[in-house]
DNA sequence: ACGGGTACTTACCAAAAGGTGCATACTTGA
DNA sequence: TCAAGTATGCACCTTTTGGTAAGTACCCGT
């Protein structure tokens, strides 16, 4: 329902509204990983170094439910489960192509930033 | 230097670079606001709407050594402080341009969104 | 009976991030 | 003398986010 006149706008603009769906230590990385195609859980895991399962189960549910991420339970033993970007998620992921090339292009920058946060304090 | 090779990159992607840039609940509406050209501090702290003093000056000092953004004392009193894009930062927020695209595009699916994880918790 | 594998759960804890409230510096005007 | 304005500092606190460790379900092979 449209928003009444006096209500406070949820969202302060459009990066506001994506950066809610993409906010998360690991999200943005699984959804770069995903974007090459149907993955297996335990490959995503390995793919997203450092993650804990706790936290990748747990962003993969919220992406899950946002209708970023599909998830396709084969049913077998050992579970063999795939996580794959929906339609939505793939136009998300569209969108932060640049900031891909931007942190490719500019990486060595970038660590020296980090560098000196470190130095800094 | 280069990295040795057995040295563990400190990147995982151009993606997970860029997000080491831009992390922090504030920096992204910060850049984005400043796209709109030099900003006195009071108007910036008055766009970006939420943030605190303490949040806004620290994450406008990791812009600003991360050379991203550049700020400007007037040297007057009352003081006035510029807040401006670097053109380093400027490239940032043209990769980051596709976001708010996608956010404003999609700001209906992304509320609906918001509401189902709250209902779920 | 037990261990293997994969994917996932859960209680508790730690770390990081962010916020509050009060303070500061400086000049000017009342 | 005090309050005003702007921008910023800081100690302490709260909240959020993320991690650890141990556990689960299921079938199969040893």
């Amino acid at each position: 329902m449209a928003k009444e006149n006096s209500e406070i706008p949820r969202f302060i603009c459009g990066l506001d509204a994506t950066l809610h769906v993409i906010s998360g230590k690991w999200k943005p990385l699984i959804l770069f990983f995903l974007n090459k195609g149907p993955t297996r859980y335990g490959e995503l895991k390995r793919s997203v170094r450092g993650v804990s399962d706790k936290m990748l189960i747990q962003q993969l549910k919220e992406l899950e439910s946002d209708g970023i991420v599909q998830r396709t339970d084969y049913g077998e033993i050992p579970l063999r489960v795939d996580y794959s970007l929906t339609p939505f998620g793939a136009s998300l992921v569209r969108a932060m192509e640049p900031l891909c090339g931007w942190g490719e292009e500019h990486e060595e920058d970038i660590a020296v930033a980090m560098d000196r946060r470190k130095t800094s304090r």
